[in-house]
DNA sequence: GAGAAAGCTGACCAATCGGTCAATCTTGTT
DNA sequence: AACAAGATTGACCGATTGGTCAGCTTTCTC
């Protein structure tokens, strides 16, 4: 019988395996690569991360080229998911403050994913070039069509829709993708929970109030 | 006698051929860091966009290490040099502005010395760390209190200065950075003066207004 | 339980890596 | 002109790179 691909294979079975298998080296590959580069990762490295032996890592993947691709490829579907919020019945308030908040999320719980897909579009996007100049443009083409409707009905401020969008993402991934510089400024061992509260406050102002919308600051952070 | 080292050598000495030479193989390397990183960049690829050989580079530098944080230590001058109009007697509005047109500007001048920056910090900033800890974070300790001063005489509404300046580091620096995502959305084959005018317009209209201060977008942006 | 298929890995490979060095050339000094 | 110091570079080095493969084990199928 044909196995439906959309479908997962039964536990234990040995297609299920394999999945298992080939998401844990893509797990461990996350940190390396974000921390090295594509380049300054080593096969060895990945193997190590991996806790399997470098020729496991060329059986399931092949090249080290094709180990990355699927791991941006697993990354990407993370990056679009959170865009649903913004729909031409939502309030813009509303949509916008739910878009921001999944992205700080993203930042906060994946930032190793974050960083690798920085690192790839930072050094020109060689292998992602494509989906972004496909999928990812028509996603901000739709988008920014739902902020050209609130702005027709008086609903927003006019501003520039694609632009806001780089904004956003520039503000939000800056908290995983600069952490560095971020914890270093702040004197923190690691971000605490409050420096991404604050940050989320702030990049939530900016954004609202940029679009001549409420900035309530209904969180409580405390002092 | 003694060649005071902060004035410039005589034209066409020795000492001054040798700075021409560094400046160069400094200037090359940049770009390949950048579209690189440091571990795709290799000695050889290095020399070949200097034009020199290999066995120059490590005449004058000794290490790829070297020549890599000789670049970073040329790259953050430009980093700091545009906090300058941030004093306490100065405008808000007008301060802002001047600081985030200089850092669009450097975005837009400097995008390869953006990138080796954004790659550092990226990767945890293993060179740059003390430099973070040190002189960036007093310099950001120093215009916090400016700003706080501005906020506590009412010029402008309380924000979280620190948290202030990571959105605009973040927002301004994606137009080098990210420039391939951009494009790539906007569908360019590079960035236009209208597209970096328009992103500019983003970020002050964003930065001002979530500053309770006006926004008068008095470009000419045309259309 | 026999044969086929898939999974696994130690040993090995050519290519490239960052780096060294002796030999040569150029320049400044006297 | 003679010498010293600096600048240059082709040839070379051991180490590491991404990748291959033969041979073994495990698992599935009938």
């Amino acid at each position: 019988m044909m196995q439906n691909e959309a479908e997962p294979p039964a536990t234990g079975s040995r297609a299920w395996q394999r999945r298992q298998r080939v998401a844990h080296i893509l797990a461990s590959a996350e940190r390396i690569f974000a921390e090295a580069g594509f380049g300054g990762a080593s096969m060895s490295a990945l193997a190590a991360a991996a806790g399997l032996p470098k020729a496991n890592l060329h059986y399931y993947f092949g090249t080290k080229e094709a180990l990355y691709t699927a791991l941006l490829d697993s990354i990407l579907d993370l990056w679009l998911s959170a865009t649903d919020s913004i729909r031409p019945e939502s309030d813009p308030a509303e949509a916008l403050t739910a878009y921001v908040r999944a992205k700080m999320a993203w930042s906060r719980t994946r930032p190793y994913a974050s960083k690798v897909f920085a690192n790839e579009v930072l050094h020109g996007a060689p292998y992602l070039g494509s989906y972004l100049a496909g999928e990812l443009r028509a996603l901000v083409r739709e988008k920014s069509r739902v902020l050209e409707g609130w702005i027709a009905e008086g609903r927003m401020e006019p501003v520039d829709p694609p632009h806001l969008f780089f904004a956003i993402w520039a503000m939000t991934q800056t908290y995983a993708d600069f952490e560095a510089q971020i914890r270093a400024v702040l004197d923190r061992p690691e971000l605490t929970a409050q420096d991404h509260a604050r940050g989320s406050d702030m990049v939530l102002r900016l954004v609202l109030k940029g679009c001549g919308l409420r900035f309530g600051a209904a969180e409580g952070l405390g002092e």
